[in-house]
DNA sequence: AAAAGCCCCTGGATGC
DNA sequence: TGCATCCAGGGGCTTT
């Protein structure tokens, strides 16, 4: 479900108001993709200093250790001083004395893990081989070109990899593939100089453009305010199948990519 | 080293 | 209405 621009989303809508609270309650239901790696009681009394993101994960410092969140394909976190009765995909809890975090995860692809600290092993594991931030200043065109010269595969499951470039998931793959004018079956090492500028800046362009709408809602997103995203009205190929290119009007076509379905225009995106 | 598949899990949509 | 099948916003792990 959430892809760099939800969670992001998501981030800004608690990170200010959970930060400093004091955590009076911890709360672990159905196991999630990993176990928290310690007792969850051994979380209260702790403090929330704040909340940082990483690629999809977020990053919740506590005093003593850190939080890692990943939302999967279905997650999502709720964030007020009072809650409604937890249901039945509720999986984690976190009360403090600025409101109560809640994970809701029908999938259970996401994870909560702890971790003594981003340099433990178990963190490391999770977050040293990310690529670089997209929204970030160390995402350049140069070396971006130069990244992607050295992959064979697809340029839309290179982009999906994440060990290039963060964030980018399903949606915006396609989206940014589109924005660039570059056919996503084209291996990524036959990608010249300026269509890599171009697909660096499309990048930006959608992501930035998502998380300025506050994200996509397909199904269920919002972020932990309740607010849902905006941009699947903005969307020019994801889910089109069989629909008119913005651009073109030539019908937009689906293809399958690793067991993910890509969407392109077989016009604007002809090589 | 990179690439390709597999699999974790639940729910909604579609088809018979 | 009931049941089977397919599909879904991710990504770590194993195998080629």
């Amino acid at each position: 479900m959430p892809e760099l621009p939800e969670v992001e989303a998501t981030r800004l809508s608690f990170a200010d108001r959970i930060a400093g609270g004091r955590i009076e309650d911890a709360w672990l239901g159905k196991a999630l993709r990993w176990p928290l790696g310690m007792p969850v009681g051994q979380l209260v009394g702790g403090r929330v200093l704040g909340v940082r993101r990483r690629g999809k994960y977020l990053l919740l410092d506590l005093d003593k250790g850190l939080l890692l969140l990943h939302l999967g394909m279905s997650g999502s976190l709720s964030f007020a001083p009072h809650l409604p009765p937890r249901g039945a995909h509720d999986h984690f809890e976190l009360a403090t004395d600025r409101g109560i975090l809640r994970l809701n995860d029908p999938r259970r692809f996401g994870a909560v893990v702890w971790t003594p600290s981003q340099s433990d092993a178990r963190a490391r594991k999770l977050l040293d081989g990310l690529g670089v931030e997209p929204l970030g200043a160390d995402f350049l065109p140069e070396a971006f070109h130069a990244a992607l010269r050295a992959r064979k595969a697809a340029i839309k499951q290179v982009l999906l990899s994440g060990d290039i470039v963060v964030g980018v998931g399903n949606i915006y793959a396609s989206e940014a593939l589109f924005l660039a004018g570059i056919r996503p079956t084209l291996s990524a090492a036959r990608i010249s100089r300026p269509r890599a500028a171009r697909l660096h800046a499309a990048i930006r362009e959608v992501l930035g453009r998502a998380l300025a709408v506050g994200g996509t809602t397909l199904r269920n997103y919002s972020n932990a305010v309740g607010e849902r995203g905006n941009f699947q009205f903005e969307v020019a190929v994801y889910g089109r199948s069989g629909k008119p290119c913005r651009v073109c009007g030539t019908l937009i076509k689906t293809l399958r990519q690793g067991q993910r379905a890509t969407f392109y225009c077989p016009r604007c995106q002809k090589t």
